[in-house]
DNA sequence: GCCAACGTTGGC
DNA sequence: GCCAACGTTGGC
C-alpha cells in the first residue's frame, strides 16, 4: 500500500473549522490525484499509477497519506460505496484522467498517520483520535483514451466564456486540492469526451 | 529546475 | 483575527 500524494502536516485549528462548516450540496463523483512517476519523499518512492491500482490485491487499495483537511473532509464525511472517481495522474510529463475507480470502504482512519517510519507520520494524530481518514477504492476500467489535462484546460477556457459545464471544475478552481468533488454535469461530460477525438 | 498560486503559520 | 512570511503544489 503505498503513499500517494505529498501533503505536509498543518495544525488542526482554523482550516477543520472552516472546511467542516461549510455544508454544501452532497457529490457522488470525484478527481483523486496520484502520482504515476517516481518522486522520493524521506526515501520513500511515492509512485502510484492507476495500473499499480490495478495489479493490488482485488484491484483495491486504501487512499492513505492525504494531510489536507479540505480532502480529509471529503474522504471522511461524504465519499459513500459506490461513489465515482476519476484517477487522475499528477506531477508527470503527460497529466490528466487515466481511468475510473470506485469507493469500496467509507472514511475510517489513516494508519500510516500513526507509523513514525511512514513519510506521512503526524505525532499529532492519535490512534485515540484520528486526524486523518482514508477511503478504499477499487480499479473499474482504463478510459477508452486518456484525457489529458491540456485538453481539459482548454475546455475549461473556453466554458468559462461560453457558461458550459466545466467553468467551475475544481482541477482549475481548486488545483491543488488532490481529492476534489466532480458535479454530475462535469463527470457526464467528461465522461462523453473518451468517445470524441483529442481536442488538445 | 523554475516559480506562480495558494494554503498554513505565527507575530502582533 | 489580520496578514506577512513561509512552505508546498504541480504545471511548465
Amino acid at each position: 500500500m503505498p503513499p500517494k500524494k505529498k501533503q505536509k502536516v498543518s495544525t488542526d485549528t482554523e482550516s477543520t473549522k472552516k472546511a467542516t462548516k461549510k455544508v454544501s450540496v452532497s457529490y457522488s463523483h470525484w478527481l483523486m490525484k496520484s502520482e504515476p512517476e517516481s518522486r522520493f519523499e524521506n526515501g520513500v518512492d511515492m509512485k502510484f499509477s492507476i495500473e499499480d491500482l490495478q495489479k493490488c490485491s482485488n484491484q483495491t487499495d486504501c487512499w492513505d497519506g492525504v494531510r489536507n483537511y479540505q480532502a480529509r473532509n471529503f474522504m471522511r464525511d461524504q465519499m459513500k460505496v459506490g461513489n465515482k472517481i476519476f484517477f487522475y495522474h499528477s506531477n508527470c510529463k503527460v497529466p490528466g484522467i487515466a481511468g475510473i475507480c470506485q469507493i469500496v470502504k467509507e472514511g475510517y482512519p489513516d494508519h500510516t498517520a500513526f507509523d513514525k517510519k511512514d513519510p506521512h507520520y503526524d505525532k499529532l494524530s492519535d490512534p485515540k483520535n484520528p486526524r486523518w481518514y482514508m477511503v478504499d477504492v477499487k480499479f473499474e476500467r482504463m478510459l477508452k483514451r486518456f484525457i489529458p489535462l491540456s485538453e481539459l484546460k482548454a475546455l475549461y477556457l473556453k466554458h468559462k466564456q461560453s457558461d458550459g459545464p466545466l467553468k467551475n471544475l475544481a482541477l482549475f478552481t481548486a488545483a491543488r486540492l488532490s481529492v476534489q468533488p466532480i458535479t454530475s454535469e462535469e463527470w457526464n461530460f467528461i465522461m462523453e469526451l473518451e468517445n470524441k477525438e483529442s481536442t488538445a
